[in-house]
DNA sequence: TCTACTCACGAACACTGTTCGAGTCAACTG
DNA sequence: CAGTTGACTCGAACAGTGTTCGTGAGTAGA
């Protein structure tokens, strides 16, 4: 016996007299701490290394649980859908209820930056969206839309919600905004004649309102489409 | 002079003599040579090294040229949406020529496997992508829309173009739809009611029409709104 | 007690984007 | 014509990425 193998014997015996194993990885455990890196930090700080990292270990411990960088982007994308509660069908108010819904998924997509990313990435197969394309099928089909039309919706609409949140946390410096209407204004009003008038119209849109007007104009055509 | 300047000298000679100068690297033959990259293995395999490689030459040298991969990047789609024919509004016909500018668009995009991507990323004040919203701009106020709505309808359209595209280059291979019937049919009709019951309907769409179908749906609920 | 078997993980591989600095070459300048 | 400037080229390297291999430890079952 070398001295090394006298000094993990020793700490072996540190170990039994205060038994604070080292909690051992779980797929939970590395889907928290994932989270809790996005959140902080945004998606691009998410890999594998820094997960490992936080849980003081090194990446490879992390394949154990998890088959690829792209799994866990999708365990962490069904963990945000699990967060969303889809209501019973109203027929009365259907939109609204799919407002709801789309406006809670767009909430956890921006708590996480550009985790919108994984979503669009993600296959729709997931069982935990399925809940939500489920619930969302239940609300239009109670609102009277047809199945197909309804399919099809569902599809724009998660799409649109994925898409915002994606550009959304693209454009997370807000010193842009000046920036972009000097540059927009500096265009040759010869090329960009309907651009450098409507300037400020298009830069509008406090808060949501460019998601909920787009939203609306989905649905609004659905029922004329029936 | 040692040896190898001697032999440099001599091989300056034959240059004189065969003056099969090494052309040099210019900003459209990057661009150039990632397209075809783009078009033939997808936009992963669009790396530095391997553009350079193509230009038999190391990755350094393109950064004499170009910002940044980024920038490559911009550089990429601001040439897709130079090949996009923009018509002269026609108030009668406003939006069947939105939907044939978001086609073209489309087609741009689905040629180059996944360079939606960098489509979603790009800043929206890049030129050649501004010449495409001036003149959707100019076709939805031929067509009566309020410059509100114009602008945030064209967001929305845009959005959903490089949604759309990008998704629909990650589902390149077609086995998929077989096997995601099966899966959907296992699904327990207790939690996916709907969802079994309309699986051939959620999975339907022939071409495009689920891009024709989500763009109407925008289109008309427009003019409901004025 | 011996044996499977799962999990932990150090080390390495093949990549990625990007920078440094030395070198080459053309063109303008005194 | 000589000299300098400035743009272009590019080998080498750096810091990071996802992923795999093989070793080793620990636990559960026979």
């Amino acid at each position: 016996m070398n001295r090394e193998e006298w000094a993990t014997q020793i700490a072996a015996l540190e170990q039994e007299s205060a038994p604070v194993r080292k909690e051992p990885i779980t797929v939970s455990r590395i889907v928290t701490t994932a989270l809790r890196l996005v959140e902080a930090e945004g998606f691009d700080a998410l890999t594998m290394r820094r997960v490992a990292a936080a849980l003081q270990t090194g990446p490879a411990s992390l394949y154990a649980h998890v088959r690829n960088k792209a799994d866990l982007d999708d365990l962490l994308i069904g963990t945000l859908s699990r967060n969303v509660a889809v209501p019973a069908p109203d027929p009365q108010r259907w939109r609204e209820q799919v407002l709801d819904v789309c406006g809670q998924l767009r909430d956890q997509f921006l708590r996480y930056p550009g985790i919108a990313r994984a979503a669009l990435s993600a296959p729709p197969a997931n069982l935990d969206t399925l809940r939500i394309t489920e619930g969302l099928l239940g609300i239009f089909l109670a609102g009277g839309v047809s199945p197909q039309s309804a399919a099809w919706a569902i599809d724009a609409v998660l799409l649109y919600v994925s898409g915002y949140t994606f550009e959304s946390s693209l454009r997370g410096g807000q010193p842009d905004r000046a920036e972009m209407l000097a540059r927009l204004r500096m265009l040759p009003v010869s090329r960009f004649p309907n651009v450098v008038e409507h300037v400020d119209t298009l830069n509008s849109g406090e808060g949501h309102e460019r998601f909920e007007f787009a939203l609306r104009l989905l649905l609004d055509g659905l029922t004329t489409a029936g």
